[in-house]
DNA sequence: CTGATGACTTGATTCAGATCAAGAAAACAG
DNA sequence: CTGTTTTCTTGATCTGAATCAAGTCATCAG
């Protein structure tokens, strides 16, 4: 299934990524070389938390959830959507993996060994600075993941995570969820129970939801009980 | 009270830091004339989240706690000791701050204009090597802390940072706490009331409180009860 | 020493959210 | 299409933790 070198094809689109774009030509063909690209089908384990990090991951097409457990416990920690890579920190650090990943999806995912990366780092300046800009961005989102948790209730987690979908569906009125409830509520940090409760609740607030289908119905009262706020919500910044 | 450059005799402690080590000697420079230094009483805000990020801030003796807030209700993000820097992230991507800061006793902090760092991290290879490893460790505490906070519930939670404290005063059977209960409680996310009752739940598992002395009675139960990890409790890996 | 302030504890109550249990709806295989 | 499996919903109950209220203890200024 896997055979190393990257095939020519996928290069155009991660070289469009951030983490790529300023590495030198001669530098970007080595990475690409060296990596190699497969196919997953769903839900199957990638990586294990407590691993060493062997591979810098790019997720080509489907979604992956990276997750953790602890003591019989698991939970969602972050979707990865195309065109994106995971756990970054871990191959430059050369640490073992502190979360899991899995294919949501059926997934093209490709595969770059993290001593390439750590080599091109070392003598490619652009490179580096994208690292650095990429890290930043991480442990940014990390943050605001963070105070979503501990500042909010899973009810105002929910409104913004609609409002913030909305934005994504270029603020028409009605859209799609993006997945399965369960893994959103897991996401959210609650059960799949209490998100159904919790879409009944919104009611109240202007949502209405039909399968997987939302509407804002009022959308000022929606932001009124949501009070999203950028340095929470706001991805780009 | 600040004066512009800073005193020579702070150079050593923060050429210390794995972040300046590799600075070249003149770039070093730059950057400690460029900077000042203060002295603040306890429970002064530093900085404010939303406000542009001017300066990298070091702490150089004291300690600094970094909280947010959102609709009225705040917590404890992190604590800061000596000698180490906080909001290097928005320092770099020019962004506003995610988090407030205040001091939490008479503290010692070296600001450093976030330009001149931008300035620097982009003709100095070792300093950006630095700033990566910096991010990187940065990014993975928060994910750490992530998981505490979603695996774990709160009284689990407190036997972990116990056995933290412990390690941390040389595997001492007694040591003292190193904060304010009520700061201890805002860290761990539950309320002072809730941390209280936690110490006395956690006599069942070898734990002795007496005042600000904690005494482990039985190590092997209290490890039995928080069941440590290292990938959520260990803060070098 | 004495009173005042703030930190800490303790108990009663409330609340958000998890768990348990069962049914409804949707997806899917044969 | 039909039966099976899985997801989703709904209701009842339970639990961890917050809140409210009152008291104790420690610290410190006068």
């Amino acid at each position: 299934m896997a055979r190393l070198g990257m095939p020519e094809s996928d290069y155009p689109d991660i070289r469009e990524l951030h983490l790529f774009s300023e590495v030198a030509d001669e530098q970007f063909i080595t990475l690409m070389r060296g990596g190699y690209v497969q196919n997953f089908p769903p839900r199957i384990e990638l990586i294990t938390e407590g691993d060493s990090s062997d591979f810098l991951h790019i997720v080509l097409s489907g979604s992956v959830d990276l997750f953790s457990t602890w003591n019989g416990r698991e939970t969602s920690m972050a979707t990865v959507w195309p065109v994106s890579t995971f756990i970054l920190a871990a191959t430059i650090k050369d640490a073992p993996y502190l979360m899991s990943a899995r294919t949501l999806e059926k997934s093209r995912i490709a595969l770059i060994p993290s001593q390439d990366v750590r080599a091109v780092f070392d003598v490619d300046q652009g490179f580096a600075r994208a690292i650095v800009t990429e890290l930043a961005q991480c442990y940014r989102s990390v943050i605001k993941a963070q105070k979503d948790l501990k500042l909010r209730t899973s009810l105002e987690r929910l409104a913004n995570y609609l409002l913030l979908q909305q934005r994504h569906s270029d603020d028409a009125a009605e859209f799609d969820l993006r997945f399965e409830k369960r893994r959103l509520a897991s996401m959210l940090g609650m059960t799949p129970e209490n998100l159904s409760r919790a879409f009944k609740a919104l009611r109240h607030y202007g949502v209405a939801i039909e399968g997987n289908r939302i509407r804002i119905t009022d959308l000022e009262d929606l932001k009124r009980f949501a009070k999203p706020d950028p340095l929470i919500d706001d991805p780009s910044t």
